[in-house]
DNA sequence: TGATTTTACCCCACTTTTCCCCACTTTATC
DNA sequence: GATAAAGTGGGGAAAAGTGGGGTAAAATCA
């Protein structure tokens, strides 16, 4: 399971190091995704498998599906983790989550997020509570 | 399983080079097709006998599968790669898909798509329009 | 048929990008 | 404070991408 706030950068080389906590579960090597709300995902080369099967099974001929497959598979990326535990992200998935330079990852159960320093504090939770419809929203499912 | 965006030039003699993430899994040769969406197919060899076999056990007592027959098949053309890697987009398929310059391959699971940069743009932009749609979907497969 | 033009393709050369590796800095741990 | 682990930066070799020349094959036309 992954826990935790990280506050990372990226270089030059478009190099990320993965949290030393992360490393172990991953095991050298993971599947980089775009992820909801413009940020990114990483998943378990297994757990990737599992979503990557669902998808693949959909029908070419609906346009809908397609646009989809290309859509998860095009910005999704085999990532090997370098002799530091740094992985390179790709522009088109840097592009989709405004990464420039500072870095927040954040273990979210079966998968790591990396947000934009800039675009997480702009959906930092603190700004959604002081929002009390989310409160009652929450308290529906008795948090 | 072909994964990840891509840019690329076609040059004046009409070659593309094939991101070098793809080639091992092509194996030097592969079957480029006219594809959905005004964009282009590459398939590795077994990948288009699966669906060459599957497109020729359609009814012909149909004129629409008819006319599907002849176009796929029309439009398809076994590709080898040249010393670079790269290979060559014959006429008919520039035209279908409005190659000029500019492109872009994106891996779709089991085939890579090949698009013309602009066009690629503006069917992004249009997706962006229906793009709850999308992301409904996309929840119902994630993990 | 033979001459001329066009197209294909093999190969070489240059530029850009990637990635492996080393080194230094910072943070954590005892 | 000492040691180890994690994070950060960068050099340099290798790979990938790009352009183009030259020759052979194919197509076109007289």
């Amino acid at each position: 399971m992954f826990l935790g706030t990280y506050q990372n950068k990226i270089d030059d080389k478009n190099r990320m190091a993965v949290p030393a906590k992360f490393r172990d579960q991953l095991g050298g090597k993971c599947m980089l995704t775009k992820g909801f709300d413009e940020c990114l995902y990483i998943y378990t080369m297994e757990d990737f498998e599992v979503m990557a099967a669902k998808i693949a099974a959909l029908p070419q001929s609906d346009a809908d599906f397609r646009e989809f497959i290309r859509d998860f598979f095009g910005n999704s990326e085999l990532c090997e983790l370098d002799g530091q535990g740094r992985i390179k992200i790709p522009q088109n998935l840097r592009e989709y989550a405004h990464i420039t330079k500072d870095l927040v990852t954040t273990g979210a159960m079966n998968k790591v997020e990396i947000w934009s320093a800039e675009t997480k504090a702009d959906f930092d939770l603190a700004k959604k509570m002081k929002d009390s419809k989310f409160t009652d929203k929450l308290r529906e499912f008795s948090i």
